[in-house]
DNA sequence: CGACAACTTGAAAAGAATCAATTTTTGTGG
DNA sequence: CCACAAAAATTGATTCTTTTCAAGTTGTCG
């Protein structure tokens, strides 16, 4: 368990950075590169997985080998909740982007490292208002969703200083899609409908939003109360 | 046991809930009718709920004022996790039937009193299944959905020592429609489809199943890996 | 028995998926 | 740095499914 045998599974109790490590592959120091897994469905992980930077997908996988794409997670997430309740896990995640990650220890530390070690039964129950909010906004209406997208990741990137009107997708317009229940061609057509109304501009995954007001009524009003106990 | 602590309605420690002073009876011993809620969106509750008897949906309400049902909850179910994390509820639970629930300590108890204390970490985990599963459903054709429901629906009941082939549902179409994300008469549709091909009988809400294979090839295959993590 | 609610069924309309073709972007090697 | 190939995204036309609207029918409960 404790034994150090797998890269990047690595439970790293102390949550101390092994950085200087000078491997080549990143993975070991918790270095994801695009397109890299963090977890494949029906893994035995080692420990729950603090994002420090960049993105991934969690996902599954149906009968027709489609993505059914359950949560886009960003710095501050926590991944991987299996090892708290000894399972395997339900889903793959995998590296939008360049992405770090640190493993949290989460068996009975006497010394708990409060600084970097959020509460994991919070992070669960943050986990569920995610996923019911995503179950809502799969009940609206086509427009409805991709504007409630837009608008709740604009939230995210005001929360963290960015800009709410001007912002980078970092996930294609497939996984977007797979996000929302829609066709690819569906989410393409939408951004565009949204483009001819002036709501918004669209330079591939770059947007920026011109009358969020529109989006709101679209989307069906502000976030809802699952939503906005998001953060 | 831990019977001294009070029934939900109790406590009321800020006077919010005072207004139903001398209401029935059976509420404070944990018993509700069919209709009653045990919690509302918004509400401050004052401890998880393991449910012994009964049947009881969670939804919450969406702009239009419609039901977005996220779960239907069966004996050996808990509900409830605010109080773990400090939180109001996001969601309203009411009860389809008669029900009984307990109210479960949930702060440091330093004598666990086990047998009646399921860990409520994996029941939060349980319930991250839970919806990642109904979010995989909703992917999925009409037909798929129901189908799949059919077939949770008799596992359970198989589960519970009861018939695989013939039971009774607990609940309305309505309900129905607003866990699948279907419109009534959607449902009302499929399952009379399912009863022309001979699938199934239909009596009201009994419902007999005659050709659970069809179902299953319908339904897009056996339980995925989420949905067998169910229980 | 009667009134109301729940459920079923039908016809029409709306919406998204699919199929198909371009266009744009990205990545690679010369 | 450019050219080319491959991948991603957009757009159009058509088809298919589900919703919506509108009656009916059945069931429930006083």
């Amino acid at each position: 368990m404790t034994g150090q045998v797998l890269p990047f599974e690595q439970p790293d109790p102390l949550g101390s950075v092994r950085a200087r490590r000078s491997q080549p592959p990143g993975k070991a120091r918790g270095i994801l590169q695009r397109g890299e897994h963090l977890f494949h469905a029906g893994e035995n992980i080692e420990s729950p997985h603090l994002i420090i930077a960049g993105v991934l997908k969690s996902y599954v996988t149906d009968e027709n080998g489609e993505e059914c794409i359950i949560g886009f997670h960003m710095p501050g997430d926590v991944v991987g909740f299996e090892p708290l309740v000894g399972r395997k896990t339900y889903c793959s995640t995998m590296a939008l982007d360049t992405t770090k990650v640190l493993p949290l220890p989460h068996l009975g530390s006497p010394e708990p490292d409060t600084v970097n070690r959020p509460d994991l039964m919070t992070e669960m129950y943050r986990e569920i208002l995610r996923l019911v909010h995503l179950l809502q906004m799969d009940r609206g209406s086509t427009e409805g969703r991709v504007a409630r997208f837009l608008l709740d990741y604009s939230e995210l990137q005001a929360q963290r200083g960015c800009s709410r009107r001007s912002f980078v997708l970092p996930m294609a317009r497939y996984d977007l899609a797979r996000y929302l229940g829609l066709a690819t061609e569906t989410v393409s057509r939408v951004l565009s409908r949204f483009r001819d109304r002036g709501w918004l501009s669209v330079d591939n995954n770059h947007i920026t939003i011109h009358e969020p007001a529109s989006l709101l009524g679209t989307a069906g009003g502000p976030a809802s109360g699952v939503s906005s106990d998001l953060q």
